[in-house]
DNA sequence: TGTAATCTCTCTAGTCACTAGAGGTTCAAG
DNA sequence: CTTGAACCTCTAGTGACTAGAGAGATTACA
């Protein structure tokens, strides 16, 4: 079982520069390396990689993935840090849940508030903008963290 | 009416850093300057940074506030544009709403399942991240840019 | 064994929307 | 006229990658 970082990515679905991102942030060790220089992995890798992506579909951020196997390779700790990491990162789930369901409502009601066929003169849409009172009140004023789209 | 950057900082609560970074983004046009070279605003410049504002509040890219800037500063064009990009604005969150609802059901599945109190090598947080089979099947595996909690 | 196609290597720079800091200049109050 | 706050430009850093250059390694097949 000596896998190329390509076939790393093609079993994990992660990219092949992401991998070695990952190792240059330290979540990966560097790998055993073959005569002509390039990396090589084993089974130990590939589930750590699948963790890490894994963690990563679940939102988690990679310094809370860091601390996460920091956790793992010492499973005589107690797991109360992994449990406070989960429990955070679901309370900013919904967190961003309820932010985005206020931008939601006003944006619904900005878009039916225009017919689209008019000139822009006369567009809802950019006088929603223009006028903040003409906003149902109180959509989310300093949660830009947490509302890019990305 | 001639605010400085400070004064216009405070008027909208858009950082002065931030309004300087929106001028070399375009967003913002260049303002006239004191005789020691120091930015000067009135009201349109007040408004239009108003606009920014009320819009990235809503999640709008800075690309997609220039696009409506555009159309502002031509109102006999057709309003259409913006009301696609509105409507763009509304899919995405709707999207992203989903996605984090399907996080959040599985995150609080991890979450419950540990009472937090063992040791890390019994630890079902990290049990669930590291085998995929303990998750109910199929939670976004491909949506990490819109996951992100920034 | 030769060769061609595909991988892989390192390094740098770009993305988005800011934010922080250095080092220097201007303004407004007292 | 002095002081201190605000302002100027410029560079670099954030997170989590992604893209590309230019060079070297590996593999498949003839």
């Amino acid at each position: 079982m000596f896998l190329s970082i390509g076939d790393l990515a093609a079993r994990t679905g992660v990219k092949v520069p992401t991998i070695r991102y990952y190792e240059s942030r330290g979540l990966l060790a560097a790998p055993v390396r073959s005569a002509g220089n390039q990396r090589r992995y084993g089974r130990a890798e590939l589930e750590r990689l699948g963790f890490i992506r894994h963690a990563r579909d679940l939102g988690f951020s990679l310094e809370a993935i860091g601390a996460l196997i920091e956790l793992q390779d010492h499973p005589d700790r107690a797991c109360a840090s992994a449990t406070r990491i989960a429990q955070g990162q679901l309370g900013a789930v919904r967190e961003k849940i309820r932010r985005l369901r206020a931008l939601e409502s006003e944006l619904a009601r900005i878009v039916e508030g225009c017919t689209g066929d008019g000139a822009a003169r006369d567009c809802y849409v950019l006088a929603s903008l223009a006028d903040h009172d003409l906003c149902s009140r109180d959509h989310p004023a300093d949660a830009k963290s947490s509302t890019q789209l990305s």
